[in-house]
RNA sequence: GGGCGAUUGGCUCAGGGGGAGAGCACCUCCCUUACAAGGAGGGGGUCAGAGGUUCAAAUCCUCUAUCGCCCACCA
């Protein structure tokens, strides 16, 4: 039997442990249809993206699900990939060209795009190889990308035939633009974020009468861009000026004033500005009344040759410039502080500005209906629960995807615009216009948003549209797993597709993990310094420990980490190490015994830890990593090693007979080897290392099966009888604590009670006390002792013979202390006791328990109180 | 403006109708041959506040306060 280091060393073992795994394919997934298959799509990572907390949060989370289904015996395949990430990708790709003083439009389209897949060959797998490090057990022979040949199809197919259906369609709308990107972007790439502003009131002069209208505006540069001046027909205010000429003013341009609903008659002044081009409201209010779009914006956000004097001055300029003259031509009438939300690009921060461009859509609501059924039916369900409510909240006010970029990385839309009007969307490259047979033929030029691809994930990764042996075995997948910020980016649009194009569900529960912050409470985020590299995290103490650091806190809410918590991991995987190299050290003579001799301490941890196994399989079925964490933490070091261990030592260090000490070792194999196993999906590596030195280890813990419950092991009974023996343990440690009586010192103890089972149990067990409470005689008598320290549990007195050692003072001090606390409790009891609503209405066990507790308080008064008086004699 | 979540010992968090818990920190003792990344013992909380339901509330309901998150076209 080979001996454990002193303390447990992760680096040695890790990587050692992976490679082996990786050969020996064991986190391949063999489709075996006499098995059933248990599926995990990871959430692809972004290939510019490298490991933050929340990735390692969530693939240790996703690591745990499935090696425990692999042990289990199901065919597990966890299936990993990347995202191209249109444009974060670019963005990053664009960033080194201009090191070299290079744009992307210098370069060309086809150029360009070879860069990028240069840049992604080179650094595209950072982050899969982080996530190797992290010990994921992912089927890496099974490798995605959104771009890959056969993605691509899918993704093309999935728009030709939503077109074909009438479900995407191109339209001039206002989107939400990037001026930094040069790019549309839909609703929920927008953030949204309260900025303290102004609210600006300016006075526009009517053509024909010498007074004004005074509307409010918190963007007065739009204003160039204004066709009208609407307010509220029911708003008397303005009732006679409806119809009337205004004169826009910095732009001199004659505009009606014209009535409708929209205009709250509250807010501001009751009028308001309508920039039709500038503004989603105003685009609507201006298809009611026919009002001219007028464009004022390059796509950079600079003013354009419709703005006059302004033209090409910059969004912010433009506003400073317009306010000045206003102010000079006495139209400003006053300037409120004001604060509202204005959106923000969710790639690069940059303001957004609403803008009126001809896109691509899709219709959503079609897609959204049966996605909320599978919801509502529970055929998905979420975890925790409460983000149901968050998805249907959005389904159910779903609004129209706006899916084309403009940018070059990624899905070219597959239309083509013929010279004759004609619009061809279809797989392949037309050769020739279907109307009109010409061969002058351009692309669309956009690439689709790449939530659009993403949001096939689940089936495209099996090889669909194909038939691929894998989509009929793997879909639909298990388990999702991910942050709640994308539930709409991409849970949401991954269930609408899956029911639309695989015909099912794309998995059946959707795991929302907490959100990983920083100690303070704020968002982790590497701009701002506050990030924590799990790489670093993993240097520093190993790979399980960070994993059982993350598992541990992954409850239902939020969780604020620092470096410290990964202290008590840490010191877990030691414990666990030195538990185990204990039991290897008393394992050299071991052979696995033909007869058992049981004693009370095997009995109580066979059934302890059976209670465990069934306790952490219950965890895994809600989710409760957390908990599954906890039970194993507690089990392991308060129970395991805390008293068995401790109470087998005497036995295996003296014990003479075989059989005992075969019942010992083979006991200890016993625990230590399902809590192993227990733990491999938290603590892939450290379980492995000890399980191959455990007697009998065959190949790999990786396949090794997961614990079942033995019931029969499971004994109450036997549980009470040992938390006796504990209690009277530590009972006699605290007297011997508080009296300071010196460790190395052995004590004489008499204990004093009339249960006779209670007595069989001390004598039975004499042993686990004398060695766990260093006491040298320990006599069950009759007689209550003189000149002794008393403690009472459950009915026993326990006396500690320290003639000469105790300050009998203190010692009163003590009894009393102990017989006021008894006594207030026993008020509360009575008073319990004496209602009757209670004795009427509580349920007879309540009712019974609390007269038990009344007589045992009253009898632990007596005695306590007997011993005063005997101390005092 | 709407919704969701949180409020429990100094800190970070469990618990979720009938005896307030853990880890860290703190105090005392111990380098005992698995482990000082450890062992033994101990102190510390009227469970944010106010009402209500109940025989019984940290736990369920209502309201309030504070913090956080999400959604939203009031310019």
């Amino acid at each position: 039997m080979e001996i454990l280091d002193k303390a447990y060393n992760p680096k040695e073992v890790e990587d050692r442990w992976y490679s082996r795994w990786l050969s020996k394919r064991y986190f391949y997934a063999k489709i075996d249809k006499e098995k059933k298959p248990f599926t995990i799509v990871i959430p692809p990572p972004n290939i510019t993206g490298s490991l933050h907390m929340g990735h390692a949060l969530n693939n240790s989370l996703q690591d745990m699900l499935i090696r425990k289904k692999r042990m289990e015996g199901y065919v597990a395949l966890w299936l990993p990939g990347t995202d191209h990430a249109g444009i974060a990708t670019q963005n990053v790709v664009e960033k080194e060209l201009a090191k070299e003083g290079l744009t992307r439009q210098q370069l060309g389209r086809e150029n360009f795009l070879k860069r990028v897949w240069e840049w992604k060959e080179k650094y595209g797998d950072t982050i899969t190889e982080q996530l190797k490090k992290l010990g994921c057990s992912c089927d890496w022979e099974r490798t995605r990308f959104t771009m890959d040949e056969g993605y691509s199809l899918a993704v093309k197919k999935v728009f030709v035939d939503l077109y074909h259906e009438g479900l995407i369609y191109k339209g001039k709308r206002i989107i939400n633009w990037c001026p930094r990107c040069l790019t549309a972007l839909s609703d929920i790439e927008v953030e949204h974020e309260e900025v303290e502003s102004h609210l600006w009131y300016i006075r526009y002069p009517f053509k024909d009468l010498d007074s004004y209208l005074v509307i409010a505006t918190t963007r007065p540069e739009t204003l160039l861009g204004d066709t009208a001046v609407a307010v509220n027909p029911k708003d008397s205010r303005y009732k006679d000026y409806i119809g009337r000429t205004l004169i826009l003013p910095c732009a001199y341009r004659e505009i009606p004033v014209i009535a409708d609903d929209f205009v709250g008659m509250t807010f501001g002044t009751g009028a308001l500005k309508v920039t039709p081009a500038h503004d989603p409201n105003d685009f609507e209010i201006g298809e009611r009344h026919d009002l001219s779009r007028i464009n004022i914006f390059t796509p950079d956000a600079k003013i354009n040759e419709n703005g006059g004097d302004y033209l090409g001055m910059d969004r912010y300029g433009a506003r400073e410039a317009i306010i000045m003259d206003l102010e000079e031509g006495g139209l400003l009438e006053k300037v409120e502080r004001h604060v509202h939300a204005i959106g923000h690009c969710y790639r690069c921060h940059t303001v957004i500005e609403p803008y009126l461009s001809e896109q691509w859509f899709v219709k959503m609501e079609p897609l959204a209906k049966p996605a909320i059924e599978v919801v509502e039916e529970g055929k998905i369900k979420f975890v925790p629960k409460r983000w149901e409510k968050v998805y249907f909240d959005w389904m159910e006010n779903i609004k129209d995807w706006c899916i084309s970029r403009q940018i070059w990385w990624g899905h070219q839309i597959p239309a083509w615009y013929c010279e004759c009007g004609e619009i061809i969307v279809q797989l392949e490259e037309p050769s020739s216009c279907s109307k009109c047979k010409s061969h002058n033929l351009v692309q669309d030029s956009d690439v689709l948003d790449t939530w659009f691809s993403s949001a096939l994930w689940p089936f495209a990764t099996l090889g669909w549209p194909e038939e691929t042996e894998d989509l009929v075995y793997f879909y639909p997948t298990s388990v999702l797993s991910t942050a709640r910020d994308i539930i709409y980016l991409w849970v949401a649009r991954m269930i609408m597709t899956g029911l639309k194009f695989a015909n099912n569900i794309p998995f059946h529960t959707v795991v929302i993990h907490p959100t990983v912050l920083t100690i303070e409470g704020k968002r982790m985020s590497k701009s701002l310094g506050t990030g924590v590299d799990p790489l670093d995290l993993i240097e520093k103490y190993g790979t399980d420990a960070t994993r059982f650091g993350l598992l541990v806190q992954a409850q239902s809410q939020d969780m604020r980490f620092s470096e410290e918590k990964l202290e008590m991991s840490r010191n877990f995987a030691n414990k666990i190490w030195n538990a185990s190299r204990f039991v290897l050290m008393n394992l050299k003579d071991y052979q696995p015994p033909e007869k058992f001799k049981y004693n009370l301490a095997d009995l109580w941890i066979l059934s302890r830890c059976n209670h465990v196994i069934s306790q952490v399989n219950k965890a895994f079925e809600r989710y409760d990593v957390s908990e599954v964490c906890r039970v194993l933490y507690d089990f392991f070091w308060s129970e395991f090693c805390d008293w068995y261990v401790e109470v087998s030592k005497p036995s295996l260090y003296g014990e003479v007979d075989s059989i005992r000490r075969q019942t010992i070792q083979h006991t200890l194999i016993y625990v230590l080897e399902r809590t192993l196993s227990l733990l491999h999906p938290i603590m892939p590596f450290i379980t492995e290392e000890i399980w191959q030195k455990l007697p009998g280890a065959k190949e790999s813990i990786v396949v090794s099966p997961w614990p079942k419950t033995d019931t029969s092991l499971i004994n109450n009974e036997i549980e009470k009888e040992m938390s006796l023996l504990m209690s009277v343990t530590v009972a006699i440690r605290s007297l011997r604590a508080e009296f300071k009586v010196p460790p190395e010192k052995k004590v004489s103890v008499v204990v004093f009670l009339h249960d006779s089972g209670k007595k069989r149990i001390l004598s039975d067990n004499t042993l686990y006390i004398t060695s766990l409470a260093n006491v040298s005689e320990f006599k069950i008598s009759l007689e209550k002792p003189e000149h002794s320290a008393m403690a009472i549990v459950e009915g026993v007195e326990v006396f500690l013979l320290l003639a000469g050692l105790i300050d009998f003072k203190k010692e009163c001090l003590r009894l009393e202390g102990e017989i006021a606390e008894a006594k207030k409790e026993l008020v509360k009891i009575g008073e319990k006791l004496a209602n009757r609503e209670f004795l009427k209405k509580a349920p007879g066990e309540i009712v019974r328990k609390e007269k038990e507790k009344k007589e045992v308080l009253l009898e632990k008064i007596n005695k306590l109180e007997n011993q005063l008086v005997q101390i005092k004699s």
